[in-house]
DNA sequence: TGCTGCGCCGATAAATGG
DNA sequence: CCATTTATCGGCGCAGCA
């Protein structure tokens, strides 16, 4: 398993991220407490949601993955109910929820990947490096700062693009720039209630919900296997079936509405709600919808608890067009 | 109407196991 | 070495808001 479930030594240098060039030991994931919360709360008599999701699948790999949690040094993974090995069809628990809830650790891991047009690693090492940004830049990383009322620590050349003070990366928009900021924010805004591993982004912390309860939507419709991600099934097929996944970028989006509960793929919303009322009627997603009912215009903040980043009810629906494969 | 946040996408990197 | 898994991040569409 990749080491991202191997929750190892905090570090903080996002910049970093040639792995290899660390020793194993001083590798690994690199999870950035959240500064405004406290450290992880891993609780010992209930095993990581991971690990028993990963056991669900008959994997052999997951058991491997169970053995290394346990021995990494810093995760104290009991074995507690897996919430979802729902990818075997199987209904999570009602105390599935609870312990989705409960464990509601808070590293944030930091694997910065540089992509195109990156500067040379020096020119931030690492985040602190955003000390040495304009008080702009600073303040605009810290999630708050994602409010329209942000100011980006942009500056706007004489061409029109926007400049990340941090890293002197070039956008060509405003949002851009401030999408782009997230990534030198040392706050993940999204945690996984499993593992307590944050993300910028909503949608990447439901694809990373996928691993601990074993929801893998795309399946290829050539053999058994299914993927939790689109791309690993368009290399499976690519590789495996020489088959080359072709359609127009418009129908890739699509949306593929996934059960977050047992995997079930459902075209429109509207099946989705009907297969959520037929099979999971206490689904975080339709509480949560109910809650929302309630709420209203006042009361957000049922809805805050019960829309936690990497609840299931936030993986309501997502992806697209799967139905092609 | 324009701006912004959010959700989602694909591309790609990094890592693992067989 | 290859297939697979998982994660990161830039780009884009859409909805909400001033």
């Amino acid at each position: 398993m990749p080491r991202a479930f191997l929750v190892k030594k905090p570090s903080v240098s996002p910049g970093k991220r040639s792995w290899s060039d660390l020793p194993d030991h001083e590798r690994g994931d690199i999870y950035i407490p959240v500064s405004v919360t406290p450290p992880i709360l891993w609780e010992e008599t209930e095993a990581s949601v991971a690990e028993v999701a990963l056991c669900l699948s008959t994997r052999k790999e997951h058991i491997m993955c169970t053995q290394k949690y346990t021995q990494d040094q810093h995760t104290v993974v009991s074995t507690a109910e897996l919430p979802s090995c729902t990818s075997l069809g199987q209904h999570p628990s009602p105390e599935t929820e609870r312990i989705r809830s409960s464990q509601n650790s808070s590293y944030v891991r930091s694997k910065i990947k540089v992509t195109t047009g990156d500067p040379p690693v020096e020119a931030f090492p690492t985040i602190p490096s955003v000390a040495t940004a304009s008080p702009d830049a600073v303040s605009s990383l810290s999630p708050a700062s994602s409010s329209g009322t942000s100011s980006a620590p942009s500056t706007p050349v004489p061409s029109g693009k926007f400049v990340c003070q941090v890293c002197q990366k070039v956008f060509q928009f405003q949002r851009m720039l401030n999408r782009h900021l997230k990534c030198h924010s040392e706050q993940k805004r999204h945690l996984c209630t499993f593992c307590g591993k944050g993300f910028n982004d909503t949608f990447d912390l439901k694809r990373h919900v996928r691993t601990h309860t074993g929801v893998r939507p795309y399946k290829c419709n050539l053999c058994e296997k299914a993927f939790t991600q689109r791309c690993s099934l368009e290399s499976h097929m690519k590789k495996i079936h020489g088959v080359t996944q072709q359609y127009a970028y418009k129908e890739r989006r699509t949306k593929l509405y996934v059960c977050e509960e047992c995997g079930h793929t459902a075209p429109t919303q509207d099946s989705l709600l009907r297969h959520l009322h037929t099979q999971h009627p206490n689904s975080a997603f339709l509480r949560a919808k109910a809650a929302r009912r309630q709420a209203g215009a006042a009361g957000d903040a049922a809805l805050e608890e019960n829309s936690l980043p990497g609840s299931p009810l936030s993986l309501n629906s997502d992806d697209t067009a799967g139905s092609e494969m």
